[in-house]
DNA sequence: GTCATATGTCGAGAATAATCGACATATGAA
DNA sequence: TTCATATGTCGATTATTCTCGACATATGAC
């Protein structure tokens, strides 16, 4: 992960049609959505729509697969996970002091283990 | 935390002069810099870094205080954790499966207890 | 007060990004 | 082949952002 792929993947969800198109992808994980699908959840005209998720796809931040008529994009989980530790690791460089307690609020949200008792 | 503010923080810190500003905020963490050794470590005008260092201001990521001349800058890491987290509701929501890797991956990077063996 | 230092604000030009109509391509059905 | 559906690409317009010279403010020394 370097600085440019950094930015690329910030300015990508530094728009709300972006974000509202990643979010949505996320929570219909590990299925994925069509693109007309997405454009048609969000009130988005369809060729907007492609150009967003040309930009979110650029970035790593989405994958596509063609089915039959339909393109079908899935959330790249793993990109996003790239992104935080990217910004932590600035904070944690031999000094775990300071994001420590960033970390013991994250944990809550996402137990590292099967504890899910959210 | 909003859509709204998340996408500030998001544009605020995707953009090089400002990611770079907030790096170096984190690595002077929590001592602070002032404007002009930031605008000098990163040979940017001091004008221009005034306008970037007012965007991360108004995204709630740096804090300022003014010392006789100088107006100290420190990042502000409860922010940044709160963008992280708001990423990862998304897909800790109901299916903590989903970023339970992510975070696996992201624990040994920070300790969530002073475990720092780094 | 005057001067120097440190920083912020204004404004205009250049660059970049967002939107969407019109057209193009890709797949499948008849 | 022709038609309908699903998606992508192009191009022009509008909006937003970045940059930096010039000017303004704020603090402290003399």
């Amino acid at each position: 992960m370097t600085n440019e792929q950094t930015i690329l993947a910030l300015a990508s969800l530094a728009q709300s049609t972006r974000l509202d198109t990643f979010k949505l992808l996320v929570a219909h994980e590990p299925d994925g959505l069509a693109a007309g699908e997405v454009s048609k959840a969000l009130g988005v005209p369809h060729n907007t729509l492609s150009s967003h998720l040309a930009i979110l796809s650029h970035a790593g931040l989405i994958s596509s697969t063609r089915y039959s008529r339909s393109i079908v994009y899935r959330a790249n989980l793993g990109r996003l996970q790239d992104v935080i530790v990217y910004l932590l690791k600035d904070c944690c460089g031999g000094r775990s002091e300071i994001c420590a307690p960033l970390m013991a609020d994250l944990v809550p949200c996402c137990p590292p283990k099967e504890t899910a008792d959210v």
